[in-house]
DNA sequence: TATTGTTATACTCTATAACTATA
DNA sequence: TATAGTTATAGAGTATAACAATA
């Protein structure tokens, strides 16, 4: 094996680094008062409004069944809004309101301190890239 | 909300990153008879031979009392051993055997080809930065 | 008959705490 | 009393299937 392919497997360093942001999130979710999926399901309807749950459910890689109680505490929060569509009675509109907007930007910019601490220890030059590359992976996706 | 900025988090970004490589690597483990736990503990072996199971299981980040299923079927597949410690009897002495050498290294070779299928997206130079810049994170963990 | 949202059931992981045998 | 390995129990998370209402 060549020194360039002794390396760790790629999931085995990744699996550790999004451990690790993880857990520096979960203290800063908690702190907002939402969940990691409830932080998930705001951030697609701030940023790509979805009209059902089965799409929302779909869009976050998740079963329609396993959103439903994160659907609740949102609502009961104040956070979104589950209108019953006219056109079709068997859908519930979905969207994010002004104060879920406010919570998810607010989520958004404490993780993005967190983020920026542990990429300082990347060369500004390889953070650049790294940031270029796994946005590069993830929307080849 | 600068336009560096707008991006999704690191997070949301990596997950499913590590879900597309983890779904690639579970049927090449499935090949070879060896789970992803099994896997992980050969690699550990392999590369850093280490004394008792509480090591190990600190090693790799897991509870001593999750890793005694996959070391029994590790022994009963023949890649490794377990041998008590004439100096210490409460000891098991763990060591990989010829053959799990040779099954983790064969799974290595088929993940690596997955794993460059991916990274084929990424432009050479920035190939480089991204895999020396986790690798970077890794380290420093 | 198919689809939306919901609820119920079962299954997998994992964490924790007990237990034994040694030290 | 403390530690290594093991087993047992309980809890969280998830997947699947069934269900009522509507199309």
């Amino acid at each position: 094996m060549s020194p360039e392919d002794e390396r760790p497997d790629l999931a085995a360093m990744l699996a550790p680094l999004l451990r690790a942001l993880i857990a520096v999130e979960l203290p800063v979710l908690a702190e907002h008062d939402v969940s990691m999926w409830g932080y998930s399901v705001l951030t697609t309807l701030d940023d790509t409004p979805v009209r059902t749950q089965a799409a929302l459910a779909d869009a976050i890689g998740a079963d329609k069944s396993r959103i439903i109680g994160t659907l609740d505490e949102l609502q009961d929060a104040g956070l979104i809004e589950r209108t019953p569509d006219p056109n079709d009675r068997r859908v519930r509109l979905l969207s994010i309101t002004p104060k879920g907007r406010r919570v998810r930007r607010s989520v958004r910019k404490d993780i993005r301190v967190h983020e920026n601490r542990i990429l300082e220890a990347l060369p500004p030059a390889d953070r650049q890239a790294f940031l270029r590359s796994i946005r590069n992976l993830y929307d080849a996706r």
